[in-house]
DNA sequence: AGTGCCATGTAAGGAGTTACATGATTCG
DNA sequence: CGAATCATGTAACTCCTTACATGGCACT
């Protein structure tokens, strides 16, 4: 969906070609989500269908041209509009690998989260040396790839922050778990089990 | 894909039907990634075809259940063994969406910073208020929720984080190039879209 | 002459969504 | 009895990825 809105957004700009489209679309992210050619070619077919776009004929090299409808432009304007939802937020494969984690018995989950914050620190470190490397933002596209780049360094840390927090909080249920042993229920996987059960 | 593992790893419990697995994958995330029941069964048909699971026949009311295979077992393994990769991280419509705003001439940045800070904000309330509703963690799928919640919450604080760092940026930038301001190029949208145009 | 990039596609398949079809069971 | 929920699917479609086909053009 992202791809659409984006691509079309470039066209408001002015008419592109599909390769085109995929070297701006790159220039503008610092190629952090590398674009497949084919994909911008099927993507405009369907934004032509969709009366967004238009075929504009050939430029002067030949390049299979597309410009952007009116309806088009409305699109852009509503997307640029429109928040983002977080209502419901795109599937985390993270969050969802600890969630069954900590259910399914016989993980351990304290390796699970210590080898992902080992290999997120080192992201963080990758993107932290791109930045670094990066000058002061001269063009529009350096600004833009600066953003992203930094949008890209505030989730790693979260996710840094997130783990070191699973990580207290599973010890801290652990140690709660021990201590409120008692004979109806001394708060072993077995017995949680077993009430899950009983819930049901 | 985090279906795909997610489905296996709750087969590694014990076996389970359809039904059944759509529900024990929305009790463990608490419904924050509602799961379509149809694609559980057309992922089941795959795994099934990839030799992760096999049918077990019908359990005593009659489900149909699935088991998981020694190859299962090792895939799940693997999951769990194997961290997140964030070289190639999901593409962020909102990282998208800005990168394009400040490269495409005509649009109100800030505008679309500020919308998008107040609907995550709105988004961060929510969260705050289901984690303050929820109780102690009694069991697993209580404890698996919660760190689930919790990574929303991180996700979205840094996502405002992102959005105030973004608007300092974009503010200094603007300062720069009105002091900068040369004959040769004032750096102003409008003469970079001349440029543009010119490229062309 | 060959290698590699530019350029425009098509094909096949994975993953996900919405919607529909079809029965059984359960509950008011 | 009727409505809702359980349960197992199928169909159509979007989006995305990987891979292949084809042709031009440029550089060594």
């Amino acid at each position: 969906m992202s791809i659409r809105q984006g691509l079309l957004a470039l066209l408001e700009q002015e008419p592109m070609y599909g390769y085109q489209l995929r070297a701006e679309f790159e220039s503008r992210t610092g190629a952090t989500w590398p674009l497949n050619v084919g994909q911008v070619y099927t993507t405009l077919s369907r934004l032509e269908r969709d009366g967004l776009l238009e075929a504009a004929g050939q430029d002067d090299d030949g390049h299979a041209v597309y410009r952007i409808t009116p309806a088009g432009r409305d699109e852009v304007r509503a997307w640029f509009a429109t928040p983002v939802s977080r209502e419901t937020p795109p599937r985390d494969e993270l969050a969802i690998k600890l969630a069954m984690a900590v259910t399914v018995p016989g993980v351990d989950v304290r390796a699970v989260v210590q080898g992902q914050r080992t290999s997120t620190i080192r992201a963080l470190q990758d993107y932290t040396r791109l930045k670094a490397d990066a000058a002061e933002p001269a063009a529009d596209s350096d600004l833009a790839w600066l953003l992203v780049l930094e949008s890209l360094i505030f989730a790693a840390e979260a996710e840094v922050r997130w783990l070191d927090h699973c990580e207290a909080r599973l010890a801290r249920v652990a140690g709660d778990r021990r201590e409120s042993a008692t004979p109806l229920n001394d708060g072993s996987l077995t017995d949680v089990t077993t009430n899950e059960e009983v819930r049901r």
